[in-house]
RNA sequence: GUGACUAUAGCUCAGUUGGUUAGAGCGUCCGGUUGUGGUCCGGAAGGCCGUGGGUUCAAGCCCCACUAGUCACCCCA
């Protein structure tokens, strides 16, 4: 200030922005997200599935020991710092590992199980933006916990799969589905596929040498030349399926089948969770393959025991969603506006505006969106706004309709208007709008 | 984390080998006689040329760093 001599020069204020990665959802965008989420709330309820909201905040723990410290996202793309009182927290990552510390912390072994849950929530990865990859993301995803079997995994995939219906997007991915076998299979099969690359180390990427130790299957997807060569002559997972994963398996596809979804057998899907066992499936662009996956799933039987609860089976599936916005703006999947205006009012004088005001009041309480001009001038700029909002009715209110105790409807397409009783013109407007296309909003649902 | 490219008005972009007050279209706002939109016409507002340094008599333009964006790798949604 002027009597500080240090602080002579104002500095200049920076203009601010979002941190990398992490964008604004403007309106129109939000069109997209409120119709996606109507579809996901409306079909996982037609299942049975209840909402759940995890903390977006939680402590890395959940994190490290839920998803593997071998895993890429905890490795690398973790939105992790320091709260005050110097604990390590992380923004959620993923939605499945939160989930399970909520079921075990609420003792949710206690419900009828399977417990059947679903969430829409943002999650944050420490990554590089690029194209349908974002520091800050929605996903949603839904999580059967506390039983086992193959009709499970596959009423879970078929509800990812008419999700994908109702958004228009189906077509353009397949489902990639693999078993990945259980403990007991896949320690005798890790085993040995560590003891085949034995020697074999210098003609691995270092990534994979990385891996070799401590994530041997992830070997197998390594899309370096030297690995694949490798990785092709590796022995295969196949052999070492239990005879139970391998009934599972079976199980699961008979039941795909009799659901009429189709499916890619495809052994070299691993994903990139720890926490998978048995069951792994993705939604794959078909002309893209993996790099634009939409989202995936798969069955995580020992996860609640590595977050310190008893072993509970579990199988989910989450998709994110600017990934599939991107596909419904490229397939020209077009959602209804939910803000589309029905009713401009337009007034003159301040006679005129002191009715207006619950006139509008009155519309809106009936359901009939409505938008005044309260701080323009002319008619004309009225008007050119009125247009601008697309309203196919406005109303026009002046001194001389104020002494009348009219309204003027015009009718903007047609450009006709006429005067209406004001004590009337709320049910016209009704009718003229149409009982169905109100925008109904019921507090009255709730019970007090 | 690695690499490539990019950054001028709200948006899309011009801007000459470095040379005066920074340009367009769209959009926004206001007008085109009394209280009537879309088309048309006129006008205005809106830029520390991403930020900071450097080179130069002179930088939107050249150099460096940072920040952000886009795309790819890694990996995932």
């Amino acid at each position: 200030m002027a009597d500080d001599p240090t602080d002579q020069q104002e500095p200049k204020l920076r203009k601010l922005q979002n941190p990398t990665g992490i964008h604004d959802i403007l309106p129109d965008d939000h069109e997209y997200y409120t119709f996606i989420k109507k579809v996901v709330r409306h079909r996982c309820r037609q299942a049975g599935f209840r909402r759940i909201t995890t903390p977006i905040l939680e402590f890395t723990d959940v994190f490290e020991r839920g998803i593997g410290g071998a895993t890429d996202i905890v490795d690398k793309e973790m939105y992790t710092f320091l709260d005050k009182g110097d604990r390590s927290v992380t923004l959620k990552p993923e939605g499945t590992a939160g989930v399970i510390r909520s079921y075990l912390q609420h003792g949710m072994k206690e419900l009828p199980q399977p417990v059947e849950l679903y969430y829409i929530e943002p999650h944050f990865r420490y990554d590089r933006p690029q194209k349908g990859r974002y520091r800050q993301f929605w996903q949603f995803g839904v999580e059967v916990i506390g039983e086992k079997d193959p009709a499970l995994d596959a009423q879970v995939i078929d509800l990812a799969y008419r999700i994908n219906e109702d958004l228009g997007i189906a077509h353009l991915f397949s489902i990639q589905l693999n078993n990945i076998g259980c403990g007991k299979c896949r320690t005798k099969y890790k085993e040995d596929l560590v003891n085949f690359y034995i020697g074999k180390e210098r003609s691995l990427c270092s990534d994979c040498q990385n891996r070799l130790e401590k994530n041997p299957l992830r070997l197998l997807d390594c899309k370096k030349e030297d690995c694949q060569i490798l990785a092709e002559l590796a022995p295969k997972f196949e052999q070492y399926r239990c005879p139970e994963c391998q009934d599972f398996h079976a199980k699961l596809k008979e039941f795909l089948d009799e659901l009429g979804i189709k499916y890619v057998d495809n052994p070299r899907i691993v994903r990139g969770l720890d926490y998978y066992v048995g069951t792994v499936f993705e939604f794959w662009d078909t002309n893209q393959g993996a790099q634009n996956a939409i989202g995936g799933g798969g069955r995580y039987d020992g996860l609640a025991e590595l977050m310190g609860g008893q072993p509970t089976p579990g199988v989910g599936f989450a998709a994110g969603i600017e990934r599939i916005i991107a596909n419904m703006k490229r397939e020209n999947v077009k959602v209804p506006s939910k803000d589309d205006i029905h009713i401009f009012v337009a007034q003159l004088g301040d006679d005129a505006k002191k009715k207006c005001l619950p006139l509008m009041n009155k519309l809106r309480d009936r359901g009939i969106k409505t938008v005044g001009a309260l701080g323009k001038g002319s008619m004309k700029a009225q008007l050119r706004l009125a247009d601008k909002f697309n309203v196919p009715y406005t109303l026009i209110m002046g001194i001389t309709e104020v002494r009348e105790g009219v309204v003027i409807v015009r009718d903007m397409s047609k450009g006709q208007q006429r005067p209406v009783p004001i004590e009337e013109i709320v049910e016209e407007v009704v009718k003229l709008i149409g009982e169905e296309n109100l925008d109904k909003y019921s507090p009255g649902e709730a019970i007090y």
